[in-house]
DNA sequence: CCTGACAGCCCGGGAGAAACCA
DNA sequence: TGGTTTCTCCCGGGCTGTCAGG
């Protein structure tokens, strides 16, 4: 039944882009002094998750590097190197600078020195989920660097530019910024089609349980996608020639759960001690949780440290938090 | 009570210098 | 002398205590 799973992946990004053209040209158009040799402000893309942000940001950037003649690039989820040193590592590593930089006992700095030392081919270096790094002044001295131009992507307006802190906001309140929005459903059934016709064998699937998975996805595209290739493995794990209508109700909220639940596995031991006693109570308030926690875990933690896991659960978008001082409870995003 | 901000400690580990050895 | 081992220092990151403020 599956004849290409890559396609069904959630990095995929396919050859052609579709319902994005105005983004696409927009961003084009920002990216386009590069070819004469300018490094152009930054670009921010923002929109909620599933719109495709990420994709049409690689796809942008990539369809800009076969028109220039020399260009570098590099793809930072600064989700995953949400710190400096992270962040500075990662973006040497797409200009292979990094070969005797090694991971400690670098002089203070050392990188961004390195960084800015750069004098090769224009470097467009995008930031996904850039609102996570931690030092937020590390945009600033990227910002100074000439031959660097940065393509930042966030969730939303506000929580990247919040605390950005003045010097850098005037600065880029200049900068173009583009913003995503849901795909509609028809949307959505298109772009299924699409990778239906590349990733599985033909006639599997018809037009109306593509509307289904659309619908059952709200504008979001990962979802969607993750329906189908869910529904599509529990159709061939079955044997079945075609995917029916109960499969894919049955694998909605697994695949709904699927992005959060790979966030769940990078948990350490003790945070996911604390996600699970949120999730099974609902809701707790912070000594009740401390409590519960002591109870579960051999070495417990102290309560310090707990408080800095809880932000860390709360930045994830694992648990959400209630009340900025007593009064407090944590509880379970839904 | 509880939080966020901050400072400081310790640990692991890499690098370069120093010490050691044949 | 040249090669090898040890020492020392530095860094990032995990962790903790403190403290003002709600």
């Amino acid at each position: 039944m599956i004849t290409d799973a890559r396609v069904l992946q959630p990095e995929f990004i396919p050859r052609e882009v579709k319902h994005r053209d105005a983004e696409v040209n927009t961003l084009s158009t920002d990216l386009r002094p590069i070819t004469g040799g300018h490094s152009p402000d930054p670009v921010f893309l923002y929109g909620p998750s599933g719109v495709g942000k990420t994709c049409i940001a690689q796809f942008t950037v990539e369809r800009l590097r076969q028109s220039v003649v020399e260009l570098n690039h590099q793809y930072v989820n600064c989700w995953e190197d949400y710190s400096r040193f992270k962040t500075l590592y990662s973006l040497l590593e797409g200009i292979d600078r990094t070969l005797d930089v090694h991971r400690q006992s670098t002089p203070k700095d050392v990188l961004l020195d390195r960084l800015r030392d750069y004098d090769g081919p224009p470097y467009v270096v995008i930031l996904d989920e850039v609102d996570q790094l931690e030092d937020k002044s590390l945009l600033y001295d990227l910002y100074r660097i000439p031959d660097l131009t940065m393509v930042l992507i966030a969730n939303r307006e506000v929580e990247l530019f919040a605390p950005l802190g003045d010097r850098l906001n005037s600065r880029l309140s200049t900068s173009t910024r583009i913003h995503f929005r849901p795909y509609s459903n028809s949307e959505l059934t298109s772009i299924l089609s699409d990778r239906v016709r590349w990733g599985l064998s033909s006639n599997v699937i018809d037009d109306d349980r593509l509307q289904l998975i659309a619908d059952r996805a709200s504008g979001d595209a990962r979802v969607a996608i993750g329906i189908l290739r869910n529904a599509a493995l529990r159709a061939q794990e079955n044997n079945l020639h075609k995917i029916p209508e109960r499969v894919i109700r049955n694998v909605v909220p697994e695949a709904k759960s699927e992005i959060q639940q790979k966030t769940i596995d990078r948990l350490t031991t003790h945070q996911r001690v604390l996600y699970d006693i949120i999730t099974e109570y609902g809701e707790i308030d912070p000594q009740m949780l401390y409590d519960e926690y002591e109870t579960r875990i051999d070495d417990p933690k102290t309560n310090r440290m707990v408080r800095n896991y809880l932000t860390k659960l709360v930045h994830y978008n694992l648990i959400e938090a209630e009340g900025n001082t007593k009064g407090r409870v944590y509880r379970a995003t839904e």
